[in-house]
DNA sequence: TCTTTTTGTTGCCAAATGGCAACCGTTATT
DNA sequence: AATAACGGTTGCCATTTGGCAACAAAAAGA
């Protein structure tokens, strides 16, 4: 759980007793590699916190090809945002792409959070915010460069997460087949 | 202003003595074609709102390349949110691409009506949030689908748009030369 | 009006990327 | 151990896109 305490007192102060409550909402949970922690056509239930592993955001497009938005791994928060706050149905898929232990708060126990800490709302107004402008500088950053470019820029985001995520994945999220990128890891070394 | 008012209803409640405090603190600004809103190396030191013209908000890149990050419109906040909040240099350029009536706020007027007006900071909060889904999901349409597709969305999602700017300044927000652009122009038709 | 500048188009060719099939190596499964 | 499934690579070729130069059209200035 310290993870998630030292997460949020960047954006702002908590003192033994808010960290108390905020810890005895959150419940731990593990998934399995593959697993999906809100699926498309259904209402995201749940605010995660990643410990350990690899989320994938990904959804379809018209042609039926998988787009990956984006990963989140350790030490950030994991959630369908804008649908989860809005009770609507997503279009997102979000998949563990490694065994993943998290910490999660249902959706009940996170509206709890607003009523019991004081200013619970701004920091988490901060958080994502922050998390919303960090996924579109990468995104703009998608449309400029070459691929190559846009790849090795995501070796220098995401050190670790190339090692971790198949480059199918990784392929999508930059807007390249995998064989581009299965070339472009070739001329690179 | 009253377009700004009603802007602001989209978010929350404003009664009509803090809709008059609103548009008290601001004031009217035009900018001629070409002209800044603000610019990279300074500081944002005002928030605005499009009655008439369109915003463009580009940046470099490492080539030197000229980079559309996107266009406002009427009726939308223009504002560089990131740097103005937290006081920092921006790497932006906030330049009118057309003739442009704007509604400002300096900002300390902007500061006042967190301190003047009760839930100030929810209705903006929300405003930012919505500005950020939609322009991260632009942002995503635009590595998946080909240069066609995200053209022919660009002129649904701104039928209104492709008239009053620039191609070459659609290109680059597009991702691709003026050059494309005026051949994928030229198959469409 | 005439000139200049800006914006958009097109031809040519090179470079990058996509699509497909085949292949290889690793990891899971039984 | 044998088999299957997955992830990654590569060759071949078609298609798309980029880059440049020249040109045309439209808009802005004088």
């Amino acid at each position: 759980m310290n993870e998630l305490i030292e997460y949020l007192l960047q954006f702002g102060n908590l003192n033994k007793q808010q960290t108390d409550i905020i810890t005895s909402k959150a419940t731990e949970l593990k998934l399995q590699k593959g697993g999906y922690f809100s699926e498309a056509g259904k209402i995201p239930k749940q605010v995660g916190f990643v410990v350990k592993g690899v989320i994938r955001i990904y959804c379809y497009d018209n042609n039926g090809g998988e787009i990956t938005k984006y990963f989140v791994d350790e030490n950030r928060l994991v959630v369908d945002y804008e649908n989860f706050e809005a009770n609507l149905v997503s279009s997102d898929y979000l998949q563990a792409v490694t065994d993943c232990k998290l910490i999660v708060f249902s959706k009940q126990n996170w509206e709890e959070l607003y009523h019991t800490i004081t200013d619970w709302d701004k920091i988490i107004t901060k958080a994502v915010q922050k998390a919303y402008q960090i996924h579109l500088e990468r995104r703009t950053a998608l449309v400029s460069e070459d691929a190559v470019t846009r790849y090795l820029s995501f070796l220098e985001k995401f050190p670790t997460l190339a090692n971790r995520v198949p480059q199918a994945y990784i392929a999508s999220y930059l807007g390249v087949t995998r064989f581009s990128l299965s070339r472009i890891r070739k001329n690179i070394r």
